[in-house]
DNA sequence: CTCCATGCAAAGCCTTTGCATACCG
DNA sequence: CGGTATGCAAAGGCTTTGCATGGAG
């Protein structure tokens, strides 16, 4: 959380970073390295893939490995949930407080030693139940 | 959940849910391969598989996108949770029963119909603890 | 006998990596 | 100027798929 992350904050690092922070989805790396390509042609997946581990790891932004699909990136580096719509796809944040104690009965459970833990909601969101509703069959998007 | 699955059991897909069935861990596609090969040496990675999702997709077994590592199969059906030792790989269930009252904070707070949910806990298994107070640093497996 | 599942192999994603060059500090 | 980040392209891991053949009901 200091301000110098300590690496050398290079254009694309730079690019990198900000066009996470600008975002109020979860993007992929490929969609990442498509919207920074757009100022800078020239840049690589690979820098893209370097970049977004470094910066997690530095915690600067956070990754969220997403089920068999592509990871997705997110500018909130704090701990929290995620909801995800079976129907369209939309994958939306979620702070479940209650999860806390969650962790307790893990550990009395397993006797692991609790780090973290991450929950995925799935369902249908407002628009899509909505759609339904509506006659119209929403986008069934998979 | 009715007996018949309503889908043609073949030798192979036998085998397959067979070797799900018998494994007390969570096998990955890859490992569920390897075992079924010793008895059907000309079985093939696709229809493994194929047969594995058509099993979960009829309830029968459980998958479970592990990350961004390969898929994970549970003879377990019901809803449940797991465990991630991040030291040696481990991957265990847990029950966490408070962990209903975390959909209804969700569905609260995003609109969204929730169907289902699924929550996993990283932390240091039993047995890497022990190794790390015994000076040994476990094997760090990742 | 008909239809479906299998085997085989190639291809599809997403992601990682080796190497020479360009660039930051 | 020295060390490192980048670009490029190839490779790696997991998974899916098209097609002809063989097996199940």
């Amino acid at each position: 959380m200091r301000g110098d992350p300590g690496i050398r904050m290079t254009t694309q690092r730079a690019a990198i970073l900000a066009e996470v922070q600008a975002a109020d989805e979860h993007l992929t790396a490929g969609e990442i390295f498509e919207r920074v390509r757009r100022k800078y042609p020239t840049i690589a997946y690979g820098t893209v893939y370097r970049t977004l581990h470094l910066l997690a790891e530095r915690g600067l932004i956070q990754e969220f490995p997403f089920g068999d699909q592509a990871s997705r990136f997110d500018r909130r580096t704090d701990r929290h949930d995620h909801v995800h719509c079976t129907s369209c796809g939309a994958l939306v944040d979620v702070d479940v407080p209650s999860a806390i104690l969650a962790r307790q009965v893990a550990a009395d459970q397993t006797g692991y030693e609790i780090h973290g833990h991450q929950t995925v909601f799935t369902g249908i969101c407002p628009d899509c139940q909505r759609s339904r509703q509506d006659g119209r069959d929403g986008r069934d998007n998979d």
